[in-house]
DNA sequence: CAGCAATGCAA
DNA sequence: TATTGCATTGCTG
C-alpha cells in the first residue's frame, strides 16, 4: 500500500499571504472583509483538488505569549500589529474549517510552527509522508526524506515545493542547519538579533566549515577577520539565544491519532449554508452548486375554452413568452401560475386579449421582467393595471449598487436554488411559479428595510409608466438629421485638412495617442497633464494650449463636431423605428445607485444643450403634426432638497424670497450686496453650490474654476459660515453612514456604503462624497418618479390628448395637442410641484415648441 | 470580438 | 482630488 500523505497547513502564515494577495474590497454585502478567508479557502480547495491529500490538519497561533517571548521579550517585537481587517477573519476561517471538518491544532504557549514541527515528526515516525504548507521559510528546517514543504512564496498561487534535494541545492546546507544559520544571521521579521555583521553569505560559509553554531563558537580562533572574531565572542550568548528562538519545537505535548485526520465529504449542506452566508459564490459551484429545482408539472392549454375554464386564484404569476426585437416582438405563449397549478397556453395574442385584460383588471399580478411584457401588452391595446410584485425591482431596492441581475441569479441569491435546464415551456412555468417564492422571500426583506412603500407606491407603478414611455417614443425628423450630418461632414473635412497641413502630416485626429505625438513631440508643445498611458489631450488641456499653436483651436473644433456627428447625429437615424418614425429609448430602472433612471439605445438623457452647435441636435426631436412638445423642468430641485434636508435658514430664505440662488450664494461668499454680484461671481458661486452637493474638495473646486486651492478653500469655508446647517448636514450624514453603513433618501431609498469605514483614504473619501450626494440626488429622483406617476395618471383621467415622452432627471417632455397646451401645462406643473411638501416650494419652468430646441417659455396665469 | 482607456455629452 | 449615467473611437489581447 502506498504511504498515506498528511498535509499540515500553517493557518497563520497562509492567512497573511491571502490577506495581502487579495484586495480588502472583497467583502460581504454588509461590508465584512473576507478576503483572507476567501483566499485561504480557495488555496485549500485547490490543494484538495490537485494533491488529493489523505489526511489534513491546520495549525494556528494563539494570542497568548509563547515560551519564546519568555526567553526573549523582544521576540517578534518589530512586527506590526495584525491589521484590523484581518483580525476578525481568523474566527471566520476557523468556522469554515469546522464545517469542512478539518481538524484545527492550537495550543497556548506555542506557535503554529511548533505544532506543525511536532506533528510532522511524529507522523514521519509513524510512517506517513508529510507535506507542510506554509508561507514561512522557517519551516524548511523540518525537511527530511519524508517531510517536504510547499512554500507559498507570495500571493496565493506562487508555490515552491521543497524537498531535501531542492533545499540542499538552494541553501548548500542541511535543513536543521537553518537554525544555526538564524542564530548567526538573525531574522529581521521575528526580531531575532543574530550576530552583528553576519548575514546570509557569511553564515552559510561558516556553517559549511564548522557544521553548527556551537562549533563555530568553539572555534572562533579559526574564524577569519579580527573584528568578526571579537563580535562573535562578545555576542556568543546572543547567538545561542537566537538559535534557540529559531528552533521549531518538535516535542509539544499533543494527543493525536493521525488516522482520524481523514477528510470528510465536505460537499454538504452546512458548508453550503456557510458559503452562502459568506457570499462565496464561486466556491459554491466547487462544492456542487445549489440544490437543483425540479421542473414542475404543468397543464397545456390549447383552446380558448380551456382558458376560460381556468379557475384562477386571487394572485396570479404570469410570464409572456416573447422574442424578437423591441416593438416587433412575437408571442410564443404565456405561462400562468396560480398558487395551486401551473399552465402554459400557446394561443395567439388575439385570442388572449380578453382573458389578459380580465386578469390585469381583477387579479394581483406577479411578473418578472415586467416592463417589456407590459410594453407588449400596451402595444396590443391591452390595458394594464398595477403590478403587485416584480422581483428584479425588489432586489434593486435592496441592493441598488450591485450590477443588474438576471432572474436565475435572483433565484440563486434569494432562494438558494438553481434552475435546471429543460424544455422552454417547462422552464417558463417553473420560472413563473418561483415568483411566489420570491415574493414570500423579498417582501419581508423590503419591509425590514422600510422599503415597502417606495416599492409599492413608486417603483412598481413606474414600471408600467416606463413601458408606456418607451412604447410612445419621440418623433424624429430624419430629413433634419441628414441635413445636420452633411453640414457637420463638411466642417469636419475642412478642419481635418487644415489640421494636417499645420501638423505637416496626416494622422488619425481621433487617436489621443497619435495626437499626443504630434502635439508634444513633433510640435514641441508643453505637456500639461499625463494620463496612465501617455499625454492627455483632453479639452481642458487644449484650452490651456490655446494660443500656443494654430492647430489647437482646430483640434478643439474638430473634436466638437466629430463628437456631435458620431455620437448623436449619425447613430440616431439607426434608432428610428420605421413603422412609427419615432425613437423608442430604453429607460432602465435598475441601474443607478441613487435611484435615478438611465436611458440607453439611444441615451436621450444626454442630448447636447449647452453650446449652440450641440443644441442644434435638439431640432430633430419634433412634435407630431398638430401637436407641440412641452418641456417642464424642476428649477434646482437638488438645491431645494438640500435646503429641506439641512433645514438651513439661509438656504430656505433664499428660496422663500424667490432669489436667484447662485446670486444669493455669491453675495454671501463674496460679501457683496445682491445687486453688486457680477457675472463672474455668480458663475463661481454656482460651481460652489453644485460642488457642495457632490461632496466638494478645495482641490476639485480649484480645478473646476481655475483658481488656487487657497481661494477655493476660502470659498468653501465662507459658504459653510453662511450656510452652517449645510455643514451640519454633511457632517451628520457622514457620521450616520459610518454608524449604520448606509444612507437614505426622503422616501427611504437606501444605499449601502461599505467603504465608508475603509482605512484607505481614497476609498473612504469617495464613500463620504457618495454619502453626501446620494440623499440629495436620490431624493430628487424619488420626487421626479412620483411626479411622473401622478402626471401620467392625471393625464389619463382627464383624457387629455397628451403623453409623456421623456424624463431627463429633472425634466419631463410631453407631447400635447395644440389646443390643450395650457391645460396640460397647468396639470403637469401642478402635479410636479405638489408631489411632496418640502421646507421650500418646488418650482417648475415650462417651455413649449415644435421641436426640442426652439422652445418658448410658458407661464401660468391665474 | 470583448474589454479597457480616453474622451465628452447630460442632469 | 466633485455626483450619477451612456456612448464613441482607438487599441490590445
Amino acid at each position: 500500500m502506498k504511504e498515506q500523505e498528511l498535509y499540515l497547513l500553517d493557518g497563520n502564515s497562509l492567512m497573511y499571504r491571502a490577506f495581502y494577495a487579495l484586495p480588502t474590497t472583497l467583502t460581504k454585502s454588509d461590508g465584512t472583509v473576507t478576503n483572507a478567508v476567501f483566499g485561504f479557502t480557495r488555496m485549500l480547495f485547490s490543494l484538495l483538488e490537485e494533491r488529493e491529500p489523505d489526511l489534513l490538519g491546520v495549525a494556528f497561533d494563539l494570542a497568548a505569549p509563547t515560551f519564546r517571548h519568555q526567553e526573549y521579550e523582544d521576540y517578534k517585537g518589530n512586527r506590526k500589529e495584525t491589521p484590523d481587517e484581518l483580525k476578525p477573519q481568523f474566527g471566520i476561517v476557523k468556522e469554515v474549517l469546522e464545517v469542512l471538518e478539518v481538524p484545527i491544532f492550537e495550543k497556548e504557549g506555542y506557535e503554529a510552527d511548533d505544532l506543525i514541527g511536532t506533528l510532522a515528526q511524529r507522523a514521519e515516525e509513524e510512517g506517513y509522508q508529510v507535506t507542510i504548507v506554509t508561507g514561512d521559510r522557517d519551516n524548511l528546517q523540518l525537511i527530511t526524506d519524508n517531510i517536504t514543504v510547499m512554500y507559498n512564496k507570495r500571493g496565493i498561487s506562487d508555490i515552491i515545493d521543497y524537498d531535501l534535494e531542492k533545499f540542499r541545492e538552494e541553501y548548500e546546507l542541511e535543513p536543521l542547519q537553518l537554525i544555526d544559520k538564524k542564530g548567526l544571521m538573525g531574522d529581521n521579521s521575528d526580531n531575532i538579533p543574530g550576530v552583528d555583521g553576519i548575514g546570509k553569505k557569511t553564515s552559510t560559509k561558516l556553517l559549511k566549515e564548522f557544521g553548527s553554531l556551537e562549533n563555530v563558537l568553539a572555534n572562533i580562533d579559526r574564524v577569519g577577520g579580527k573584528k568578526r572574531k571579537a563580535t562573535l565572542r562578545e555576542q556568543a550568548d546572543r547567538a545561542k539565544l537566537s538559535k534557540k528562538l529559531a528552533e521549531i519545537k518538535v516535542d509539544v505535548p499533543l494527543e493525536v491519532d493521525f488516522s482520524e485526520l481523514v477528510l470528510s465529504d465536505y460537499k454538504n449542506q452546512q458548508v453550503y449554508d456557510l458559503f452562502m452566508e459568506l457570499e462565496f459564490s464561486s466556491l459554491i459551484s466547487q462544492i456542487g452548486g445549489h440544490q437543483k429545482l425540479e421542473v414542475t408539472d404543468y397543464q397545456l392549454i390549447e383552446s380558448q375554452e380551456g382558458l376560460e375554464e381556468l379557475e384562477l386564484t386571487e394572485q396570479v404569476a404570469i410570464t409572456l413568452d416573447l422574442s424578437g426585437p423591441k416593438l416587433e416582438q412575437e408571442l410564443a405563449g404565456v405561462a400562468v401560475v396560480t398558487s395551486e397549478q401551473g399552465y402554459y397556453c400557446n394561443l395567439t395574442i388575439d385570442k388572449l386579449v380578453d382573458w389578459l385584460e380580465d386578469i390585469f383588471t381583477n387579479k394581483k399580478v406577479l411578473m418578472v421582467g415586467a416592463k417589456e411584457q407590459i410594453r407588449y401588452l400596451l402595444q396590443q391595446g391591452i390595458e394594464v393595471k398595477e403590478l403587485s410584485f416584480e422581483p428584479l425591482v425588489a432586489d434593486y431596492l435592496l441592493k441598488p449598487s450591485e450590477k443588474e441581475k438576471g432572474f436565475a441569479e435572483l433565484v440563486v441569491s434569494h432562494l438558494q436554488r438553481e434552475i435546471e435546464d429543460g424544455a422552454e415551456e417547462e422552464l417558463l412555468v417553473l420560472q413563473t411559479s418561483l415568483l411566489f417564492d420570491l415574493e414570500e422571500e423579498l417582501l419581508p426583506k423590503l419591509e425590514d428595510n422600510e422599503l415597502l412603500s417606495l416599492f409599492t407606491e413608486i417603483e412598481l407603478p413606474l414600471v408600467s409608466m416606463l413601458a408606456q414611455l418607451e412604447l410612445t417614443g419621440i418623433k424624429v425628423s430624419s430629413s433634419e438629421l441628414e441635413r445636420l450630418s452633411t453640414k457637420l461632414a463638411e466642417k469636419i473635412a475642412d478642419l481635418e485638412e487644415r489640421a494636417y497641413q499645420l501638423a505637416g502630416e496626416e494622422f488619425n485626429l481621433n487617436s489621443p495617442k497619435q495626437l499626443g505625438v504630434i502635439l508634444f513631440e513633433k510640435l514641441g508643445l508643453p505637456v500639461i497633464k499625463r494620463t496612465k498611458t501617455g499625454y492627455s489631450t483632453s479639452a481642458s488641456v487644449l484650452e490651456k494650449l490655446k494660443g500656443q499653436h494654430d492647430i489647437i483651436p482646430l483640434i478643439s473644433e474638430y473634436r466638437t463636431y466629430t463628437k456631435l456627428k458620431s455620437t448623436y447625429v449619425d447613430p440616431l437615424s439607426d434608432y428610428i423605428n420605421q413603422q412609427t418614425g419615432r425613437i423608442h429609448t430604453t429607460f432602465n430602472q435598475l441601474v443607478t445607485a441613487t435611484g435615478r433612471l438611465s436611458s440607453a439605445e439611444p441615451n436621450l438623457q444626454n442630448i447636447p444643450i449647452r453650446t449652440e452647435e450641440g443644441r442644434e441636435i435638439r431640432q430633430v426631436f419634433v412634435a407630431e403634426e398638430g401637436k407641440k412638445l412641452l418641456a417642464a423642468d424642476y428649477s434646482q430641485v437638488e438645491l431645494r432638497v438640500l435646503a429641506h434636508i439641512s433645514q438651513d435658514e439661509g438656504l430656505k430664505e433664499a428660496y422663500q424670497q424667490g432669489l436667484d440662488i447662485h446670486t444669493k450664494t455669491a453675495s454671501e461668499i463674496f460679501e457683496l450686496a445682491l445687486d453688486e454680484v457680477g457675472q463672474e461671481e455668480r458663475r463661481k458661486a454656482k460651481a460652489v453650490n453644485f460642488g457642495i452637493a457632490y461632496g466638494i474638495s478645495d482641490w476639485g473646486l480649484a480645478k473646476r474654476l481655475n483658481i488656487t486651492n487657497q481661494e477655493a478653500k476660502e470659498y468653501i469655508e465662507l459658504y459653510f459660515v453662511r450656510y452652517p446647517k449645510v455643514k451640519e448636514y454633511i457632517d451628520n450624514t457622514i457620521a450616520q453612514a459610518k454608524e449604520e453603513g448606509y444612507v437614505t433618501t426622503l422616501f427611504d431609498r437606501k444605499r449601502y456604503l461599505p467603504q465608508i469605514n475603509s482605512n484607505n483614504y481614497h476609498q473612504r473619501s469617495f464613500a463620504e462624497r457618495m454619502a453626501i450626494n446620494t440623499p440629495i440626488q436620490g431624493t430628487a429622483a424619488d420626487i421626479m418618479k412620483l411626479a411622473m406617476i401622478e402626471v401620467n395618471k392625471a393625464l389619463k383621467e382627464k383624457s387629455f390628448d397628451a403623453k409623456v415622452l421623456l424624463q431627463v432627471h429633472d425634466e419631463l417632455v410631453v407631447e400635447v395637442t395644440e389646443s390643450e397646451i395650457e391645460a396640460v401645462n397647468r396639470l403637469v406643473t401642478d402635479k410636479m410641484v405638489s408631489v411632496v411638501e418640502l421646507a421650500v416650494d418646488l418650482e417648475v419652468d415650462s417651455k413649449v415648441g415644435d421641436n426640442w430646441k426652439d422652445m418658448s417659455e410658458l407661464t401660468i396665469d391665474n
